[in-house]
DNA sequence: CAGCTAAGATTACAAGTGTAATCTTAGCTC
DNA sequence: GAGCTAAGATTACACTTGTAATCTTAGCTG
């Protein structure tokens, strides 16, 4: 599987949040204010404007990639993700993690602990998935 | 301050574990075996070899892009990052992060922990993370 | 000193990307 | 039924990227 660009994974990101959906459906979700991801958490559109011929090579080229399929609607399409979301956002993540921090996750989290001053939240899911781990680990 | 390539990534890797350096320098350290880091995790050269012309092609093209200064020494160049290797990859990772799970970092790590395994060693660093970050914010 | 060499500069070139515009055609509209 | 429309297909085009090869020139070498 070749790999997704920007652009695309922004188009697969509609996608994923509502499918089947024709090339309309994916257009106007790009260009609503928000989204809202499978995980619950918020994407704030920052007022980008999607041209419906871009999204359409977007999806023309996902298609390619065997990213997403189509299904013949009478006249139009039916798109819906080939890829999991989260299969994807975990190869990404872990990719980023092989090349900047040699496949370990705490200097990532270090970093961002460092400066992104994480809050509240944050700690406490941390310390969930933690106790989780352990509930299965020992 | 425009974006850092993979291949590029892979070169300011190189330097940012010695300099000043010179293009041989570089080249040279990128041919080796093994690298460590600067957090002192090791990555393993899979035995990709780089070829000279498309590292000094790299090496100018981070010139340009602002993330690498030389200053003449004789005949040729001696290179030092302006990039830090921290702020790059915490831009980085905060970067995939908002993009993939709306800034929020427990989705990644929840990823992370159902696949990948953390291990034990993962798991005390995250606490020991935690435990810092309490140390500090309560 | 003439030519060679090696560093860096310049050029190359195909593939991928962002961003569309144009082309084709099946179906809707009068 | 003739033409318009809108969906998808095809083409466009500049910029980036990976990966080098060629050009230029200052200094070494015999």
């Amino acid at each position: 599987m070749t790999e997704i660009s920007n652009a695309e994974f922004e188009v697969l990101e509609a996608l994923w949040q509502n499918y089947p959906a024709s090339a309309n459906d994916i257009i106007a979700k790009l260009n609503e204010s928000d989204n809202i991801n499978d995980n619950g958490t918020v994407d704030k559109n920052q007022d980008k404007q999607w041209h419906d011929k871009t999204v359409k090579t977007l999806l023309n080229r996902l298609v390619k990639k065997q990213a997403i399929s189509f299904e013949k609607q009478q006249r139009h399409y039916l798109y819906s993700p080939l890829l999991e979301r989260e299969a994807y956002t975990l190869k990404e993540s872990t990719s980023l993690i092989e090349r900047m921090f040699s496949g370990k996750l705490a200097p990532l989290v270090a970093g961002f602990a460092k400066k992104n001053d994480l809050n509240k939240d944050d700690i406490n899911a941390l310390k969930s998935l933690i106790s989780d781990w352990e509930k299965n680990n020992d």
